[in-house]
Parts: C-alpha cells; structure tokens; sequence
DNA sequence: CTTGACAATCGTAACGTTACGATTGCATCC
DNA sequence: GGATGCAATCGTAACGTTACGATTGTCAAG
C-alpha cells in the first residue's frame, strides 16, 4: 500500500504539494502535477481512506438501514432491485454503500442512534417510515444527512424518495371495480407503517368513490411471506361471500394467493380478479391474467443515493422529494 | 461525538489509561476501569472506526463484491437471502458490511485490485468463481483475506463455501430419468463460471450412467432471466423432438420455462418434467408439480462470514472449505 | 539597489486511536 | 534507610491525510 510518503520521497518534493497536485490545486506548478500523478499512476496510488476521514470527517460511506420482516423467510423481493440500485449507484458517485440488516428484535431508533454515534458514515438512507416517525426529528437535530425511502405524516420537511402507494391503491381498486368487482381484498405489509396506511388510504377513496362500504374483514395485515399471504386468503376463500378481487401487496403476496387460489381449482380472471404491485417483473411470467402496477425500484435506489449525495454535499440546502408513479399494464 | 479525551479530561486520567481502561487491561485499577466505563457510558462513547483503522490497520469492514449479470434485469433471487444471511452475520460478529456492485462492463480481477489497493476492507467475499480463477492467487499473494462462494480448479487450497451443484446437477437429472425422461435438457447460468461447469459435469455424469449420449443442444448457456429461459425453451418446444425433461438453473429459469410452457398450453407433469434449485422456496407456491432441490442459502451467506471472520482473525490457519448440499422434495 | 508581488513549495499541527517505554508512588525487604 | 519490586498511570509517537501559515526564489517596478 503506496501512501502520499512514498510519493513525495521518490520525487523529492513534500507530502503537501503532492497531495494539492493530485487534487489539481491551483497553486501547484502544472509541471509538477505532470509529474506526481504520473509516479501516482504507475505505484498505484489510492488515497487511504482512514486517513483523510479522520482528518476531513468525510467517510464517503453511506449506509442503508436494511429492516428484514422476519428473521428466515423472503420478505420482499422489491429488495433485491432496490440494492442493486443503490449499491451501483453509490459506486458511480465514489461512496460505498454499507448495509446495515435489523430483524424484528431491534429498535428502529436504536439502530439509528448507533449511526449517528459511530460517526462512520456521511449519510443514512432509512427506509419503513412509520407515522410520526421519531427518525426524522432525531436525525435533523443532529445534522446527519440522510435520505428516506418513504414519506411520513410530520410538518417537518424532510428529503425522501416514495413510491405513489396512494395512487397505486386505488388505480388498483378502481380497476378491479371496473372488472365488476365489488368486495375486493386489500393486502398490507408491516402494520403501522406509512406504505401500508397509504395503500389503505388509496383503497378507501375508490371505495368511498364508488359507495362501498368498507368490510374490515378484507383487509390483511402483516402480509408479507408468502405463506402468511395464502393462508389469509385461504380463509377468505372458504367464506359464504368470498372477495372478488383483490389486491396484492407485491410479489410474494401474489404468489401466496394464487397459490390458495390453485388448490381449490381456481384461477383468476373470471370468478376473481387480482392486481398487484410488481418490482421485479416476476408477475408477468405467472400463468395468470393479473393487473400489474410495475415500479421502477432500481431507479428508487438510484434516486436515494442521489438524493442523499446532494444532501452531504450541502446538507441545508432545499429538500429533494420524489415521487414514483406505478405504470398499470392490465394484463390482458 | 465523544472521544477518549473527553472521557480522560473528565476523569483527570491520561487517554492511555481510558483506552486501556475501555479494553479490560490488566494494568488499571479495576476501580479505575468501572469509573471509566460509567462515565463512557455516560455520554454515549462510540470508539471512533477511522481512528482505529488509521491506528491498527483493522478495518472492522467486510467487502462482498457483488456480480450483476445485467445491468436491468433482475437475474438471480439467491442473492436476497444471500445478502440478508451475509448482512446479518457479519453486524453479530461485529463488522459491517460493504457490497462492491459490479456489471458485465467490470474486469472482475480489476475489482480485486481495487478493493486491495483501497486497503479499507479487511476480507473479500468474491463470488462467481471461474475456471483456474486469477482472483485466488491475486488474494493469497497479498495475504489479503478472503473467502469464495464457490470452488475452482486450482491446486492451491484456498476457503471457500460452496453449494453442491454437481450433486444436485446429477440428482436433478437421474430424478428426470427416473420419470422416464431421456432427452432432458439442462439450464446453466454465466458461461464459463465454475457453478455451471459443476452443474453440467453432474448432469454429464448421471447421463452417462444410464448410457444416453449427451445432445448439446440441450443445454442453455445464459439463463440468467427469466426472459432468455422462456425464450430458449419455447425454442426447443417448437421442435420435432422437443426436451420430455427440464433441470433449471434456478427460480427465475423456472418461471421463465413455465411461461414457455403455459403459453402453449402445456403443464409439468405428465408429457414434460422440471426440476430446479431453489432458495426462497418460490417454487413451493407456483400452481405446477415441479421437484425442488432447496439449498439454505441465507445460510451459506451466514457461512461465508464466519469463514472470513475467523480468516481475518488467524490469516495463516487452515483453511476452511465448506459445501451445502441440497434437499431435494419431489413435489408430488 | 531595494521593495513588493507573486508563484511554487515546504513544515507543522491536527483528526482519534493504540503501542511502547517512562515515570510515579508505595510497600517490602535486607 | 536505601534498594527492589510492583501496581498504576502518564507522555510521546505514529498511522495517512489535509489545512494553514511560513518560506523560498524570481522578476518587475520604483
């Protein structure tokens, strides 16, 4: 490992100049920038990084916070793309990304405390806001840059990356109405937080759009394995007054219910229909006619890291807020 | 952000008996060490990574270098658990853990180089082993610790944990066989990676044994999405002789074939039999008889990490090489 | 010839930590 | 009472980097 030392040694000049001239400082002779990058080059010269954080304070790491739903089963595979996304992303801009996992056990508070007191990261991307989320408030006071996959319901303005889970839910709603669905089945993921309530949201007003009472019973919360999705609607299958639509969650919550759906020798399309929001394009490669609302989450992972870049860059700058659209393609 | 010499300041002690006191030393007074650590407690001491890593040349940093066949597409759902199962381990031992994303356009020797010349890493997880991989002796000759998800063909022993492709590869295919299948067509992933080179020799073995010569033809070479696997099958069910049985490389080969299949109205089962490896037991909930190998993969990234830990903690021990075998479930 | 301006380079200190050797105070021993 | 040993603590230097102010040399203007 060559350090700035070595450099300066083998040209006779000091570690201050050699370190202006590779930065291009202005007050070096271009002569000599020549020169002290082209033995740089050639010994393969990398800044350390440990070095130049402790003395800049800049890491240039950001950090994801990574919620797993569970400790053992897939969760969602939005996930995948969304780390593909940012982690590439992250690269491109000179970071790297360090990915911090949580399990249902830890304390989404603590986990940020942790951060922030570790001081070994420029920036946190924190993603499963919750309403009121106390994050917010607590990462604005102390200064950390960081970027949320997800708004919340706080007056403070806050920089976030969001899918419109809103407008998702009842696009979702309204499309299954207009297949002459009536009871229609809405999944949710974690129970409390903003996706979730936004979703409901959405399915509420094209509810309240079309006059349809809501029947709590069709709301299923914490859907967010696959098995838990087939067995909720297992159950609903087995009704007097089964739903007759439904939207899914994601993915995997799609999965679950058609997989309830198969054993009982049913497919969607005329007794039921089914929508889904849809990461990964997986849904399109199932044997089924289904609504899918496809979201670009790689590009959600792009945009965090953008997002929380310019937010080190200048962290009292205005806050960036972007909204993803879901694109339906109805499947027929 | 509290440092030793705030602590030292507020205890009227010297910044080496804190930083003794912090570590249990034998040589400060146990009285000493509990004022040391309430007041550290206290105000929230977090040891500060740079200055450590600056100091020691220990990074607490693990960096796994992640492969993405395609720059869009999603291409292999083994990295969710995977990612989650090396995230998890390596915060429990203590490290965090950085993910390198590479794409086709990456030398992936290159990115060893890198990651060695950076020195702010303390292992390397590398995956997508190669024939006669260069990264192996690169890694040994720098003494850089590491550990391969996957084997090669060298001499040299190095750690690694593996899954056990050729016996799934040759199970896969003798449970086709055993279904009266004899043109049995094979998925493999990235051309020339050793994961596939095993896949096919346990696939050439079990055809071998039953005596069936092997049909090049057969075998898909990229089928890494699922696009091109639905591609490549409805090629090969357009012929006049087309495959009685299919061994996919993983979940999205699989729903790629079904996809193939589907559209022209055909079902696994009866004229045509698929097996595939699994690791999010995705195929468990699809509405079609297939026989599943489930590899734990969160359990192999979990392995991964250990392998390393103890690699990074004694550089010249033995190494430990470890292979996952498969659980196959006929699915019937 | 002196002065001033300017370009180019240098030296020192500091970020927070740990390793090493030095120092202090105190009890014990001959 | 001075030497010895030991426990407890301290001071300095170093890891690689950058920021700041200082220093050198050159040249033109007065």
């Amino acid at each position: 490992m060559t350090n700035l030392k070595q450099i300066a040694a083998e040209l006779s000049l000091s570690v201050t100049t050699v370190s202006r001239a590779l930065k291009d400082g202005p007050e070096v002779h271009p002569a000599t920038i020549a020169r002290v990058k082209e033995v740089a080059q050639r010994v393969g010269y990398v800044p350390n990084h440990h070095g130049f954080a402790l003395k800049t304070g800049r890491t240039l790491t950001m950090t994801a916070i990574y919620p797993m739903e569970t400790k053992d089963h897939l969760s969602d595979l939005l996930k995948l793309p969304l780390i593909e996304g940012m982690t590439l992303a992250a690269r491109q801009a000179g970071y790297s990304l360090s990915i911090y996992s949580t399990t249902p056990d830890d304390d989404p508070i603590e986990s940020v405390q942790r951060q922030l007191q570790a001081g070994s990261t420029d920036g946190l991307i924190i993603t499963r806001m919750v309403s009121g989320d106390p994050r917010v408030k607590l990462l604005l006071d102390r200064g950390m840059p960081f970027v949320a996959f997800g708004r919340t319901d706080l007056d403070t303005a806050y920089p976030y990356v969001d899918i419109d889970n809103e407008q998702i839910a009842y696009e979702a709603t309204r499309r299954l109405m207009d297949k002459g669905c009536r009871r229609i089945a809405l999944q949710l993921l974690v129970p409390g937080d903003q996706a979730s309530a936004m979703r409901l949201s959405g399915y509420g007003r094209a509810m309240a759009e079309a006059g349809i009472p809501i029947d709590q019973s069709l709301i299923g919360h914490g859907m967010f394995t696959m098995e838990s999705s087939a067995a909720w609607f297992d159950r609903m299958l087995a009704w007097s007054d089964p739903p007759t639509g439904l939207a899914c969650a994601n993915e995997l919550g799609l999965l679950g219910a058609l997989h309830a759906l198969g054993r009982r020798g049913l497919a969607p399309g005329s007794d039921i229909h089914i929508v889904t929001r849809d990461s990964t394009r997986l849904s399109r490669f199932l044997p089924a006619k289904i609504g899918v609302h496809f979201v670009d989450i790689a590009g959600v992972g792009r945009k965090l890291v953008e997002v929380l870049e310019s937010r080190i860059a200048n962290p009292i700058g205005p806050v960036a807020t972007v909204l993803f659209k879901g694109e339906f393609d109805p499947g027929e």
